[in-house]
RNA sequence: GGGCGCAUAGCUCAGCUGGUUAGAGCGCAGCCUUCACACGGCUGAGGUCGGGGGUUCGAGUCCCUCUGCGCCCACCA
């Protein structure tokens, strides 16, 4: 049986139909239970990575968070996957399908400080006395970094379960031989690996460089994790005077608390009003600071009064500005938010009049910069600096997407990723990979595009992965940055505030001559944009990376192509020059039933565990696998509830199926000679094309629909019409085309469905054949009759079962209209046709004949029309 | 401001390279109960495809334009 299917792969074997044992009352009630126990006992989903690498099939998994519950979302979109996973190994694949858990990272941080009582303090040793603390303290006890990381493992450890639990119950066919979490020791040797590996190529440096700081989480945060925000605001109209003494000039700003931040002012190079100022130099008002007047492309004469105030640092573009122009440093915002002290008069603090920049900032200094902001327009106002009232606008303001409180810019030493000089590389990868759909490489391209700063991987947290990296304190115990002790690769993992550098004792540990360790962590992505890498076993298992790597399918949803996709494609360009994968199927989100987003603050976000067990997860899995590719698709119970039909009509027609083709050996597939039946088998065989076909372009949903929609029509008239003629006489053609056609097509229906509804496919499947469907091949056309595998069935405009549905289904609408039983007999049918499709429909007389219960048919040729005379039912 | 996507029966959506009277499911209405399935079956009534223009023998299906919705990106003066 091992044929070679048309991927070029050898067919899993279809082991032989057994005497099928069918229950009494067939029923969807335990099979999820059933089922995921007994695979899992035989490992039907297990990876075996003795397989030949061309037949390897893998898949990058998505960790989902594993701070909170699993939501309807993870549902949706992992049965996209698993219904891609199953295909491909019922083509043929072993398939690498492992699970992740994204534990690392800010939200497991916070679970954790709540759940314990402790905080992290990075500067202690770890205690080896330290005990788990039963009920969290009044006031947070602070504890080592090896030990918080330590409690992050515990929590986690217990969501990790619940999550497989949920994700067997829901019937993922991944191998949970195959499991990682970001904060587990494979995943830090990884990011740790990878890190070194980039810094000895020059892929990644530290600098001192303003940074987008988020103020409550005391943490840098990269452009890809910032969003946008509309807050209201206003203009203020703040005049500067000229040191000539030739007047002032006026400026507009929405952060008149950074005046004395201000260390220019600029305006557009061809804006006339301002050319005669350029190279002049006004004072700041209040503070008394020289600062000077200088052109730039990007101020924009129509904003504002057309000069802006450059402040280190309002916004980006202060950042661009002071770079581009070479100007002074000045900051006053610290990176709690509040503005830093400030002595007038020291070097870079220069003021025309120091008392009363004293006094002005001495209102201002300690206070949040919302604080800040309203006594400084007091003190411009009251000094007639400002001119007119503050204009109110809205406006967009960056915020870390998880934060609170506008984003600052800072000054901090950070690790940085060069993005910037590999935008048209990554352009050109992101052209080689397929996109499904297609459409989705633009989000890729625009963000690509738009990148404007290198990636900052470092945050200034605890529970992550640390930077495999110390550094010498010279003499006067100052840190050299420029030098980093780099930790050798057969160590790592690494936590250089508990570990130490080779070459040093512990006890040099923060002295000067001795060494400090890299207080950071990496940013989350900087780990799981290394998931194809962690999950093959790159740092420890090469072999097995070399069968997995690159991947094949890389599923995830939209809003993170700018983040986890991108970061993915950098790491694998940068440390193996290659795409990580060759496919990326992106999903749609799953939407409230109103047809809102799911948020948590909204309160509409859905869990999956009682849709599970209302519908049982087949029918769940039906309505996920109806959601076409990329789409944002609604919650809606009714489909659910429709596919918990469908699983239920799967039972009862095979069971109904069995009973006709049971009792002797099935014949078969050249046993199929009844019109009618080739008829069937032909539109079943397009259908397994067409399902294909749309399986291979990742399209689940119409691999769905099509299977489904045959299925249907398969059950109210096929099935209807041979009912009868397959119980006649096995010995006979007749009843053995019957036989074999029905035995043929369940087989091969079972097995379109086995991706979409594993449960109930394995369950029907079980009553007459050994082993797995879900390792069972794909339907193929060699299976079918000699006659349709030659395409010599016509098309279904005209078959025979085209024809004979039509028919029955006027007589059933006859019976319908005269309120009678479809039981009733059919006294008299008379069919009008034109001979072409009258000849059809005598080919299958006797099954039109037993379906109906018609007595006396009578063909004519004419203009189509069916007449039927109902008959009286029989007293017994 | 730029880009992407979506607008088809009451609802959720199919309709792939343009071709006979536009499809499905849900919902709705009616009918049928024990011989696979009431966790059911059968039948039916509902759209002229967001508006306008164009290409074509022919357009829901291609082009232009307008409107509405959603998302992504963009330098917050």
């Amino acid at each position: 049986m091992d044929e070679t299917a048309t991927n070029g792969l050898p067919r899993p074997p279809l082991e032989p139909a057994t005497a099928p044992v069918v229950p009494e009352r067939p029923t969807l009630d335990g099979l999820e239970g059933k089922w995921s126990a007994l695979w899992a006992e035989s490992g039907t989903y297990a990876f075996d990575r003795s397989a030949d690498r061309s037949r390897v099939f893998a898949i990058d998994t998505p960790p989902p968070t594993v701070s909170g519950e699993l939501h309807l979302g993870h549902v949706f979109s992992y049965t996209h996957t698993d219904t891609v996973a199953r295909y491909r190994r019922m083509r043929g694949h072993e398939v690498f399908y492992p699970m992740g858990f994204d534990d690392n990272g800010l939200p497991t941080e916070r679970r954790v400080q709540n759940y314990y009582g402790v905080l992290c303090d990075p500067g202690l040793r770890q205690d080896p006395s330290f005990v788990v603390p039963e009920k969290p303290e009044k006031h947070p006890v602070a504890i080592s970094r090896p030990d918080f990381i330590d409690l992050c493992g515990r929590l986690v450890a217990e969501d990790e379960k619940a999550f497989e639990d949920l994700w067997r119950t829901l019937g993922l066919s991944v191998d949970w031989n195959h499991t990682y979490a970001t904060i587990d020791t494979g995943a830090r040797r990884a990011s740790q690996r990878g890190f070194l590996h980039l810094l000895s190529n020059g892929h990644a440096y530290s600098t001192e460089a303003p940074t987008q700081w988020d103020v409550d989480f005391q943490s840098a945060v990269s452009q890809a994790e910032m969003e946008d925000r509309e807050l209201p605001g206003a203009y203020h109209r703040l005049r500067f005077a000229r040191v000539d003494g030739n007047g002032a000039v006026e400026i507009e700003t929405t952060r008149p608390e950074l005046l004395a931040a201000c260390v220019a002012l600029v305006a557009h190079p061809d804006d006339a009003r301002y050319q005669p100022l350029f190279g002049t130099t006004v004072v700041t008002p209040l503070f008394g600071v020289a600062v000077p007047v200088l052109a730039h492309e990007l101020a924009d004469p129509e904003k504002g009064s057309g000069v802006a105030m450059i402040c280190t640092f309002g916004d980006t573009t202060d950042v661009t500005w002071w770079r581009e122009l070479s100007l002074p440093t000045r900051t006053i915002v610290g990176r709690n938010g509040r503005l830093k002290p400030v002595v007038w008069g020291d070097p870079g603090w220069e003021s025309t009049d120091r008392t009363a920049a004293d006094q002005a900032y001495g209102e201002i200094a300690g206070k949040t910069v919302a604080q800040a902001r309203s006594r400084i327009v007091e003190l411009l106002a009251a000094a007639g600096l400002m001119v007119g009232e503050a204009k109110p606008i809205t406006h967009p303001v960056k915020f870390y997407e998880k934060g609170d409180r506008p984003l600052e810019i800072v000054s901090s030493r950070q690790w940085y990723v060069r993005t910037l000089p590999l935008r048209e590389r990554l352009l050109e990868r992101g052209r080689q990979l397929q996109w499904h759909p297609p459409y989705m490489v633009h989000r890729y391209e625009a963000w690509v595009e738009g990148l404007n700063s290198d990636w900052n991987i470092s945050r200034q947290r605890y529970f992550g992965v640390p930077f495999p990296v110390w550094y010498r304190l010279n003499d006067e115990g100052e840190i050299d940055h420029d030098h980093p002790l780099v930790a050798d690769e057969s160590r790592l993992p690494v936590d250089p505030s508990s570990d130490v550098p080779d070459g040093f004792l512990e006890e040099q540990r923060g002295l000067p001559g001795g060494f400090v360790g890299d207080p950071d962590v990496m940013d989350t992505w900087a780990t799981s944009s290394l998931t194809p890498q962690i999950a093959g076993h790159w740092a420890d298992d090469p072999e097995l990376f070399a069968k997995v790597f690159p991947m094949d399918l890389r599923p995830q949803s939209h809003e993170i192509i700018r983040t986890w996709l991108f970061s993915t494609v950098v790491r694998s360009e940068l440390e193996h020059g290659s795409l990580p994968w060759a496919a990326a199927a992106i999903s749609g989100w799953v939407l409230a039933p109103s047809g809102k987003k799911m948020s948590k603050s909204r309160g509409n976000v859905v869990t999956p565990l009682p849709l599970l067990q209302t519908h049982g997860s087949d029918g769940v899995r039906y309505w996920a696998a109806s959601g076409r590719p990329g789409t944002d698709t609604a919650v809606d119970e009714g489909q659910m509830k429709v596919g918990r039909r469908l699983a239920i009509k799967i039972l009862n027609a095979s069971r109904f199926t069995l009973s006709r083709i049971a009792g002797g050996e099935l014949p078969g597939p050249d046993a199929v000679v009844a019109p009618i039946d080739l008829a069937m088998l032909g539109d079943l065989a397009r259908v397994v094309d067409e399902a294909t076909a749309a399986f291979e372009g990742y399209d689940y949903a119409r691999a769905l629909e099509r299977t489904e929609a045959f299925f249907w029509s398969f059950c109210d008239d096929y099935l209807e019409l041979v009912k009868g003629r397959a119980y006649e006489d096995p010995s006979q053609a007749g009843p053995a085309s019957a036989r074999a056609a029905l035995g043929l097509a369940l087989s091969v229906l079972l097995r379109l469905l086995a991706p979409f509804v594993p449960f109930v496919t394995e369950e029907a499947w079980s009553w007459w054949h050994q082993g797995s469907i879900h390792r069972a091949p794909w339907p193929d056309v060699t299976e079918f009759p000699a006659a349709i595998v030659r395409g010599t069935v016509s098309g279904p405009e005209d078959s025979v079962l085209s024809v004979v549905a039509g028919v029955l289904g006027a007589v059933r609408r006859a019976k319908t209209t005269a309120k009678r039983s479809m039981r009733a007999p059919v006294a008299r049918l008379t069919v009008v046709d034109d001979p072409a499709r009258l000849a059809l429909l005598a080919q299958a007389e006797s099954d039109l004949r037993d379906a109906g219960g018609v007595i006396d048919l009578i063909m004519n040729s004419g203009p189509p029309d069916v007449g039927v005379e109902l008959g009286e039912e029989d007293a017994g």
